[in-house]
DNA sequence: CGTTGTATTGAGTGGTTTCAAACGTAGTGG
DNA sequence: CCACTACGTTTGAAACCACTCAATACAACG
């Protein structure tokens, strides 16, 4: 009997709302990073590289060697099919490592292109490899990077398969700017770099599917869009998102759960 | 998955041992497989667990400190979310590890569940990472074993994204008959021990989808249906499958793609 | 043989997509 | 400065795919 449906989890279950409402405090956000980003650079030959918006840092197909952790900026990464559909399989704030994907076989499986004005530092993989031997450290961070990276590609497809359209929107939204709290940086005014039609590829849905859900959200001033134009956009209160999610989760053809 | 290019290796790479007969297989099928369990065989105190269908590995929330590898059997892993929604988020065959998310937070972030009787292999990671001092190939085995669950994960997000519901049943299945092939089982003959429930949650449709979909594939002859129950199905041809998730993306409102 | 859990299939509803038009913003050059 | 263009966004109406509800069928088990 696989009784998989006991919603009460019996063991203590970290939600993700304590992960990153802990780091969000004013003083500590993104101290790890901070710390993080200074082993590298004590531990590690940096090459860094300044890129603009648009810029590729690999390319699926090319040979791996490097990994890259984001200095500043936001990367998006792109997936391709063998039939050439194309993918936005995730984001890469800063702090975050990009290139794993190429380990296995020896060549990267997906673009990383960044998204604005950016800082990325590169390591060989092998010298990264080396210099874990006498810093213990420096490998504990690397698989928490990865770590936190397999957590994060779950959530993406529990929000693909369990939330409908909208909520699906609204749950991009409080992602997208608790990973910029979780870094320091503001939230009550972000301006995705994204196109409506990205939205919709990483969400699964068409560009005109996102923009009636932002209409929608910004109806319920849930968000709200700055004067300039509907790129911009304000996030009075995260949890606003959070509730805009659970009452959409309620009411329509949401429910995927099993049985 | 990619079709760029040939997949050659730069990770370091274990010496071909003589003898590792891996029953019913191609000659290589499931070669590597077999090389990486006895190399954690003979560097590693491992702890054995025979388990049954239904039984848990490990649960979400739960403590991390060991890592596990499937040495026989299938398992799936199952996520929640902080609301209590769960999802089927992968499956682990024989040479997978399990268990990479509970690395950046000290705790499992989701359950993995035998889907039949099995037996896994687990590992304590501190033990594993001074070994992996000595043996460094073995740092390589884990570092690929992440590696693929992110290109894998990614996979996963592609085919949610872009394909239809029936699409995705097939994929799924292609997807299901290859990881069988790769490890030199049969594929013309397999039993899904996932109810029809399940794989919907999988694929981010509800049940009665996945059924129509698998009667439509068995009208078009890609798959049939065994005599017994329609649980286990028979798998023609795998190009069929692909050919069908081809077809499937010319006609219907499945070109999610940018521009 | 009834019970239980699972699978199949039909009919109707509804959420997304499709197609289409209009609007806003930014950039360009006359 | 104002066309003019290009691109992205918004919004509407209709079509379609997947979901919901419901009934039936099937297999396993006590």
């Amino acid at each position: 009997m696989l009784s998989i449906a006991a919603p009460t989890p019996a063991v203590v279950r970290v939600p993700h709302t304590a992960r990153h409402v802990d780091r969000a405090a004013p003083q500590t956000a993104g101290a790890h990073i901070a710390e993080a980003l200074k082993l590298l650079q004590d531990t590690l030959p940096i090459q860094r590289r300044l890129v603009h918006a648009g810029d590729t840092i690999y390319q699926a197909g090319e040979r791996f060697g490097c990994l890259h952790v984001v200095h500043s900026g936001i990367f998006k990464i792109i997936t391709y099919s063998a039939d050439g559909r194309e993918q936005v399989a995730g984001f890469h704030f800063k702090g975050d490592w990009m290139g794993f994907d190429g380990i296995a076989n020896g060549r990267y499986g997906c673009d990383a292109v960044a998204m604005d004005t950016a800082e990325v530092w590169s390591f060989r993989y092998d010298t990264l490899l080396q210099a874990c031997v006498e810093h213990p450290e420096l490998l504990a961070l690397v698989h928490a990077a990865m770590s936190r990276e397999i957590t994060r590609d779950r959530d993406s497809l529990l929000s693909l398969c369990t939330l409908s359209a909208d909520a699906r929107v609204a749950d991009f939204l409080r992602y997208w700017a608790e990973s910029l709290a979780a870094r320091g940086l503001r939230t009550d005014q972000i301006t995705l770099r994204l196109t409506r039609a990205e939205i919709g590829n990483y969400l699964g849905m068409k560009l005109e599917t996102v923009s009636r859900a932002m209409s929608r959200l910004a109806r319920e001033k849930v968000i709200r869009f700055a004067e300039r134009g509907r790129r911009e956009l304000q996030i009075p209160d995260i949890d606003a998102l959070r509730e805009f999610v659970q009452r959409s989760l309620g009411a329509p053809a949401a429910s995927r759960t099993l049985q």
